[in-house]
DNA sequence: TTGAAATATTAGCCATGACTAAATATCGCT
DNA sequence: AGCGATATTTAGTCATGGCTAATATTTCAA
């Protein structure tokens, strides 16, 4: 908000605008590229990224060439051939996905949301909290190292461990493997799991495939009768190196 | 955000925008009309809004057209003279009062922020924190009712304890009472003060006013040695009913 | 009572970040 | 190699909420 009453100023200021850049919108789209982007790093389409955000590809040509555009540019594009993040992009998401991975930690430790709740509150305040308020959730928590739901919060620093994290649909028939994290974004599928007492670090055991991308029946923990996953419910869990 | 990929919807949406209407911009005009128009309620002009929320007379007359124009309108806005706000401006400007006093409660309590840097954070804050998470933090601060500075948090249903606040700068030379709130915006003075150890709670007594409006000399507390206290800051202080 | 000063509104502009429709580039396949 | 399908970009529009400059209204003092 500008300062009309302000009269000289040292340089006439560039015109504070309503919604400044570098805002909510801008972190949203480096979110969802540093996301889709994986790991070795991929060029993400718009396509990708519209579908991610839901919204039309045509709006995500529009921000992709403005991001390129900044000084210094936060990501690289090349026409017609998608988008890597620049060092400062990738600086900027990862600081977007520490708040949003301490805030659920804080949101499910602190203030005891289920588990289910915590990704939409963090989705919208990622945007909005200081430097100070990060700082002191995390040393309230500890420095957690992981979010509730088993992923990891990227350091001050950015630095990530390295994790080779694997989908429990890509284990074979007998294998064993402890769950490593769940994906966050559907309360529905949260809830279920929690029921079924899937959660981070619990051992599954795949005891059974059905054919053509059926269902997929695991035993949890030591319990004796086994579950029944669907296949996007097994593309949803990822596990650490199966074990024997 | 849209979503272009659903095709048959009931009616045709009326085109979300960027900005949804409703939003921060409109929380603060209405914190602002509430905050400036004082009890027993009064007019407040375009001009004092500018001046409260730093914009210029022209954005506000803009803004308090499209207010007055909602449905149900937030404001009751006479051309030329001045707003007040409508029973539904009102309920939405003591909710956004009610979460900017329990963060701060909280970022105080609970994240162990000094007094005076509460207010800028809650100031961004209570535009976006959820039903359920000013619940949650209400439930553990134990559901305060008055803020770090000494301001009363409104209830959920909007109702506030009937205070007769009164400025430090009204009592006469002699009088004593007890400070009942200080100002929370400006970081510097809550530094001065809390040094002085003025805090609400404290009892003050007022020995001694200069002339035109120079400084006041109070006693605080128990303390033997008085402080001085300029104008402004003897503005800044509401004290309860003196006594004695 | 009247005219200047102070206040307030209008008119026209801009940036952000959506959208749709039209144009164009790339890719997969014969 | 070339055609059509798919992906992507361009062009033009809109709402929100700022701004400045010009105009209109109200207020106040002579
Ligand atoms: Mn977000
Ligand atoms: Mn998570
Ligand atoms: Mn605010
Ligand atoms: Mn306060």
């Amino acid at each position: 908000m500008a300062k009309p009453l302000s009269k000289a100023h040292r340089t006439d200021q560039p015109k504070e605008s309503a919604h400044p850049p570098g805002s909510e919108a801008v972190d949203d789209y480096l979110k969802a590229i540093f996301q889709l982007s994986g790991r070795p790093e991929r060029q993400v389409s718009s396509t990708e990224i519209a579908a991610h955000l839901s919204i039309t590809a045509a709006s995500v040509t529009n921000m992709l060439q403005k991001l390129a555009g900044q000084n210094p540019p936060l990501v690289a594009y090349e026409k017609h051939h998608g988008v890597k993040l620049s060092k400062a992009g990738k600086k900027r998401a990862l600081e977007i996905v520490r708040h949003h991975r301490l805030i659920e930690t804080f949101l499910h430790e602190i203030l005891d949301y289920p588990w289910d709740e915590v990704h939409q509150e963090a989705e919208r305040l990622e945007h909005f909290i200081s430097e100070r308020f990060e700082e002191r959730i995390a040393a309230k928590l500890g420095h957690p190292e992981f979010d509730p739901h088993g992923h990891a919060i990227p350091a001050l620093d950015g630095s990530l461990p390295a994790q080779e994290p694997q989908a429990l649909s890509q284990l074979r028939p007998g294998q064993s493997a402890k769950v490593s994290s769940v994906s966050d974004n559907d309360p529905e599928m949260l809830r279920y799991l929690a029921a079924q007492g899937i959660r981070p670090g619990v051992k599954l055991t795949l005891s059974e495939q059905l054919p053509f991308q059926g269902a997929y029946q695991v035993r949890i923990g030591s319990s004796t009768k086994p579950a029944l996953l669907s296949h996007s419910l097994a593309e949803a869990i990822t596990v650490s190196k199966p074990q024997q």
